[in-house]
DNA sequence: GTCTATATAGTGATAGAC
DNA sequence: GTCTATCACTATATAGAC
C-alpha cells in the first residue's frame, strides 16, 4: 500500500508521546508548552493536534498507558506459596519501575492535573494493582506464613517503600539493582513475618 | 510606636505565605498565578511584591521553612536504647507530617521548580534529616539490637514508607492515627530486627 | 502599602494554504 | 500531515499615583 508523501502518522504519533513523556517528567505538565513538545519532536505546534485533541488527553494517555502496562506485566502465580509470591512482587515492582522512571514520575506527580473523570480512571487502575499485592498478603496470613495486622495498610506501606527506590537509585552507584532488590526483599519479608 | 495608616506588612506577609502554601499544594507551583495568590489574600497582584522579590523566592521560603521546622522539631535522645529511639522517630515523623500536609506535599512535589541553588539548599536539609534516622540505625546495629545490611538503604526505605501515610490517611476513617502509627512502628521494628 | 495601568512575553487551540 | 498566521487570553514583573 503506497503511502501519501508526507504522511507519517504512524511514526510521528509515538514521537509526540515520547517527547511529552520526557518533557512532562522533566518540567511538569503545567510548565511544558505544546510548542516545547513540538520543538522536541521537530514539528510546529499546530501539527501536534493531528495526534491529540488537546494537552489533557496527551497526559491522560501517558498515565493510562503506563498503568495498563503495569497491570499487564504484573503476574501472580497463586499456586506458589505466599512468601515466594511476595518475593516475586518485590522484584517485579522494583525492576518494572526502574525501567521507566519518567512514566513512574508522571504517574505520581501529575495526578492533580487530570480532569476528575480521567483521575478516577487512573485511580481505578492503581487500586487494581494494589489489590494484587494485598491478595498475596491475605493468602499469606490465611496460610499462617505472614503475620500482618491490617493487610491494606501493609500493602500501602510496602508499595510506598518500593516505589521510593526510583527517587534515589542510580545504576553504576555503590550497589547494583540486584543487591538493592535483595535488601528490600529482606526488609519486606521481615516486616510481614 | 504609631503605625502609618495602611501599613500591614506584619499581617499581610504571613497571609501571602499561607495563601501560596495552600494554592501551590492544590494546583502546583507552575499552575498557580500571582494573581490567584493575590485574590486568595484579598489584594491586587502588584502588592505581593512588597513581600517577595519574585514567585521563585516564595516557593523557596515555603520549602526551606518547612525543612527547618522539621529539623528543629526532630529531637533524638541518644541516651535511650536504639529501639526506643526508632519507635520515637516513627511516631514523630508520622504526626509531624500529618499536621502539615500542604507543606509536605510541596516539599516533595515542587523540588524541580527550584533553581539549582535553592534546590541544593533544600536537599542539604533533607539529607540532614535522613542522617538523624541513619544514626539511630547505626547505633542499633552497633549495639546488636538491629540487624540491617545497609543503614543508608534502610533509612530511605523507612522514610518513604512513613511519608506515604500522608497520601492516604484521613482522620475519621476506619483507623485512628494512633492505630496506624502503632502498625507502622511494628513493621519498621520488624524490618530492621 | 496598595492601587491601577502597562510592558513584554508566553499560552492552548484553530483556520486555511499547500 | 504539516505549515504559517492568528485569536483570545494569561503570565510575571514593574512604574508611578495616592
Amino acid at each position: 500500500m503506497a503511502r501519501t508523501a508526507g504522511s507519517h502518522s504512524d511514526i510521528t504519533g509515538p514521537r509526540v508521546r515520547d517527547a511529552a513523556l520526557k518533557l512532562f517528567a522533566r518540567g511538569g505538565f503545567a510548565a511544558v508548552s505544546m510548542r516545547a513538545i513540538a520543538a522536541e519532536v521537530g514539528v510546529q505546534a499546530g501539527a501536534l493536534y493531528n495526534y491529540t485533541p488537546d494537552k489533557q488527553s496527551l497526559l491522560f494517555d501517558l498515565m493510562e498507558g503506563h498503568m495498563s502496562d503495569l497491570l499487564a506485566a504484573a503476574v501472580d502465580d497463586t499456586d506458589q506459596p505466599a512468601d515466594a509470591r511476595l518475593d516475586a512482587f518485590v522484584g517485579f515492582h522494583i525492576s518494572f519501575h526502574h525501567a521507566r522512571p519518567d512514566a513512574v514520575f508522571i504517574a505520581y506527580m501529575e495526578l492533580r492535573n487530570l480532569t476528575p473523570e480521567n483521575f478516577a480512571r487512573v485511580e481505578a487502575l492503581r487500586r487494581e494493582y494494589e489489590n494484587g499485592l494485598e491478595l498475596i498478603l491475605q493468602d499469606g496470613v490465611a496460610a499462617g506464613v505472614f503475620r500482618v495486622e491490617d493487610t491494606k495498610i501493609a500493602t500501602l506501606a510496602i508499595i510506598a517503600m518500593l516505589t521510593g527506590v526510583n527517587t534515589w537509585f542510580r545504576a553504576g552507584g555503590r550497589l547494583s539493582l540486584e543487591e538493592v532488590t535483595a535488601q528490600y526483599r529482606d526488609m519486606v519479608r521481615r516486616a510481614v513475618t
